[in-house]
DNA sequence: CGGCGTACCCGTAGGGGTACGCCGGTGCTCTACT
């Protein structure tokens, strides 16, 4: 069955439109292992979750099929000079026209090329999918498929820092839900499902190619002194041969470090988010051509960085969670050569990621956001609302995420606010949505908490990482330093094949559902729907969880 | 949550101790003015 499965997927037709397209189109030869499974599954009418390491060709996936369907792809895309790139590789292969709607051009004349049939492609954030009207434009020319680029950012952008993430479930609805491809480089099971229970995708196949990456190995070095850790990585990174990248926390770090390896005849250069747009840019071109050996960097700088010989990623600070770590590491090594990730540990470090998970949802302006609703017979403009309870507009669009989430508002097509519920009080709403709150507040916790037993694990760290994102991993790496230095084989965990296995469903007393996501030898470690990661001792568990 | 700077204490000179407050990431968009 999978073998004829297999053969008819080569030999079919369609998938010999799929090779003539990407080869005549784009003169892409071959296509890659899952590239072309996802590309039949949307021409096949089904949504699709792809994850696949960056520059394993996630983009030609939508852009192939968008040529053998009428109607323009949209492609939600969280960066403006993401787009921009995409738009201008498209332009240059001539695979139809294409364009990028937002802010830094003319909104309408961009949605006038989609109308007029000018633009196969069109690019836009989830910014400017929240204006009605920009919905409305893009329904009517009748959009064959939408293309959701780094579509982590869903679940790690959506629920404070920009909040219209969370509606494109919503705007997907209102465009006639066409195929859907969801797309990203990292995903640990729960932010899969929130993916697609966000976005809506209805009965997704899930492709998953590509996640181990043998060539980068792995390595924490611990440290008690805060000084002696930055001593060490400025050692190490100023040793190292060929491109690399440091991650820090802080601005004022990127330049710390930066002038510390330029004290040490290195050439680096910081990169953040508030540097002026000129210099940004000056930095991405020297790191694009080489001509840099370090880049100093918060998190600002990775999406859209596309050099396959980073030699070395390293960590300063450990990031807020191993989905994270795994997409700033996975930037060295794309060309399969040997390339190294080290985090430089201190358990304290985790302290300001703890910090940036932010404080609970605003209890009195749900209330009143509730309330004020409730008393509007019918529907009230999103804008009158944020007007007359003084908040921005991305306040607003929190509260109400939170609140529709609770059952108590909906949304109107044309972005009005309805309450929706007979049953519940504002104050029984805003009481939900405040649990809602601070469950996924729970969960931000427990993958910091993953993050240190990454940091902490005395076991094979890519095992580790790799359970995490629920691919069962037997055995040890060897190319990680607990493996080097033997320690992760006296750790080898048996299978459990008796108790609770890898992926086993169980059911926790207190906690509720979870799936077994690792085990070590005298413990294991479990992913709760309510409060994310734990991890249990296997002495004292049997009294509290049991096999579901 | 943790690091860092500042003010203040003590008690008579100078610097060590401590308490307190502040700061810290990611980007879209819209508006006003050059």
């Amino acid at each position: 069955m999978g073998l004829w499965m297999g053969l008819k997927g080569r030999f079919g037709r369609q998938g010999r439109r799929l090779r003539a397209t990407a080869r005549q189109r784009f003169g892409w030869r071959k296509l890659r292992p899952g590239q072309q499974e996802a590309m039949q599954h949307l021409l096949s009418g089904r949504d699709v979750l792809l994850v696949m390491p960056t520059g394993g060709g996630k983009s030609a996936v939508y852009q192939v099929p968008t040529l053998l369907l009428d109607g323009p792809t949209i492609v939600v895309s969280p960066l403006i000079a993401l787009q921009r790139d995409q738009v201008t590789g498209l332009l240059k292969a001539g695979a139809g026209g294409a364009v990028a709607v937002n802010s830094t051009s003319s909104v309408a004349a961009g949605l006038e090329k989609v109308t007029a049939g000018d633009a196969a492609f069109v690019f836009l954030s989830p910014e400017q999918l929240a204006k009605p009207d920009v919905v409305e434009r893009l329904a009517q020319a009748g959009p064959s498929l939408i293309a959701i680029d780094e579509a982590h950012c869903v679940s790690s952008w959506g629920h404070d820092f920009r909040p219209d993430y969370q509606r494109l479930g919503k705007v997907i609805e209102r465009l006639g839900h066409p195929p859907v491809v969801a797309m990203t480089a990292t995903a640990a099971p729960n932010v899969r499902e929130e993916i697609v229970r966000s976005l809506g995708l209805d009965g997704p196949v899930e492709i998953v190619r590509g996640f181990d990456r043998p060539n980068i190995s792995l390595e924490v070095r611990r440290f008690v002194r805060a000084e002696d850790k930055s001593e060490a990585l400025v050692e190490d990174a100023a040793s190292r041969e060929g491109l690399g990248l440091v991650y820090v926390a802080t601005r004022r770090e990127t330049e710390e470090y930066a002038a510390a390896l330029a004290g040490r005849g290195r050439r680096a250069e910081p990169y953040h988010g508030g540097m002026r747009t000129a210099e940004r840019t000056r930095v991405h071109e020297l790191f694009t051509k080489g001509d840099v050996d370090t880049v100093v960097a918060t998190s600002a700088f990775g999406m859209g960085i596309d050099r396959p010989d980073v030699r070395y990623v390293l960590h300063a600070d450990p990031p807020e969670s191993p989905d994270a770590y795994y997409q700033e590491i996975g930037r060295a090594g794309r060309d399969g050569a040997p390339a190294s990730a080290v985090l430089f540990y201190r358990q304290e470090d985790l302290g300001l990621r703890r910090f940036f998970l932010g404080g609970r949802a605003d209890g009195e302006a749900l209330l009143r956001v509730a309330t004020l609703a409730r008393e509007h017979a019918g529907t009230v403009p999103a804008a009158e609302l944020a007007a007359l309870l003084k908040v921005s507009t991305s306040h607003l669009t929190r509260l109400v995420n939170l609140l529709e989430r609770a059952g108590a508002l909906s949304v109107t097509d044309t972005g009005d606010l309805r309450y929706a519920s007979g049953t519940l009080t504002p104050e029984q709403a805003a009481a939900r949505a405040i649990e809602l709150d601070k469950a996924r507040h729970r969960v931000d916790d427990s993958r910091i908490d993953m993050m240190r037993g990454y940091a902490e694990t005395r076991g094979c760290r890519r095992r580790f990482l790799l359970e995490y994102f629920g691919e069962p991993y037997a055995g040890t790496c060897g190319s990680c330093d607990t493996c080097e230095n033997g320690e992760a084989s006296e750790r080898v965990p048996d299978p459990g094949k008796e108790g609770f296995p890898v992926q086993a469903k169980v059911t926790h007393k207190k906690w509720g559902p979870g799936t077994v996501m690792s085990r070590e030898h005298d413990r294991i470690t479990v992913l709760f729907d309510s409060v994310g990661y734990k991890t249990l001792s296997l002495a004292a568990v049997e009294d509290v969880l049991r096999r579901a």
